[in-house]
DNA sequence: CTAACTGCAAAAACTTTGCACTTTT
DNA sequence: AAAAGTGCAAAGTTTTTGCAGTTAG
């Protein structure tokens, strides 16, 4: 995905919802687009301070939260410090380094048809997922 | 996996690696041996109390951190709320409703050659993996 | 012009830490 | 008796909220 493209659609897609496209939210949005290395929102926000120095969590979080509700920012679940990743709102894998740190996007995804036997056996409708590796990248591994 | 013989095994995995075992920790061994419905620690702390009136949240954070060192109790991470599985602490899948924020364990594993080939693709030596499905769940679809 | 956004500060929620006291072994 | 655990209070993190001032549309 480019991300010039990415960083369009998501400025239009907010502006269509009415949202106003304030000169920080059109640099988070870029940030959030570009998304090298699935930021954290504290990442987020320290890349933002360096643009606007006077920017608030409040701004980083707010934006992040609204992203989610429209579907076009993915959340990848911790406890201490989330990830955010704004290229591929669709649920798909993530391998992390628990060396470095790193996150990619992993290569494959969940089949549909194991996911709707998933439902069937469960009764459950399910809606999204979320999968997660933990391993040691190809660099930490040398 | 019955629940007496998991509590036992905690038990005595605990004492055999020199941790003592207090009234608290035997209390605690037992809720989350039982985990019924994946409790969060607010949720164990506050069935503790019951029994243990004083019971500070340190005292659930503390055990919780040892029995997930040793690999006994596998947390699936939330940002707010994580919740903890003393039952089968190899990773498995949950699933969540969004709407009764009930969990149940899933039906089905990944299978190992999936993951491999993960492996291979990405050059990841992968440990372990968190594999979570939010939905609605039988009842709340009613 | 007006509804929406920013940034600050304060608060909230969850988890961890330090320490004196108590208890297990 | 010694090492370890408990419980309290305080502090640390991350995230949210309230509000006055500012700005996009």
């Amino acid at each position: 995905m480019d991300i010039r493209i990415r960083q369009k659609y998501l400025i239009n897609t907010l502006r269509g919802k009415g949202y106003r496209m304030t000169p920080q939210r059109l640099a988070l949005v870029e940030l959030i687009a570009a998304s090298e290395g699935h930021p954290s929102a504290a990442q987020l926000y320290s890349r933002m301070r360096k643009r606007f120095p006077t920017t608030s969590p409040a701004t980083v979080y707010k934006l992040l939260a609204l992203l989610k509700e429209i579907g076009e920012v993915y959340e990848i679940d911790f406890h201490d410090d989330s990830r955010y990743d704004g290229n591929r709102p669709e649920p798909h894998p993530h391998l992390i380094c628990t060396r470095c740190g790193k996150i990619v996007d992993g290569t494959m995804d969940l089949e549909p048809g194991w996911i709707r036997k998933m439902e069937t056996r469960t009764g459950y409708r399910i809606n999204r997922h979320q999968l997660t590796f933990f391993g040691v990248c190809p660099e930490c591994r040398k």
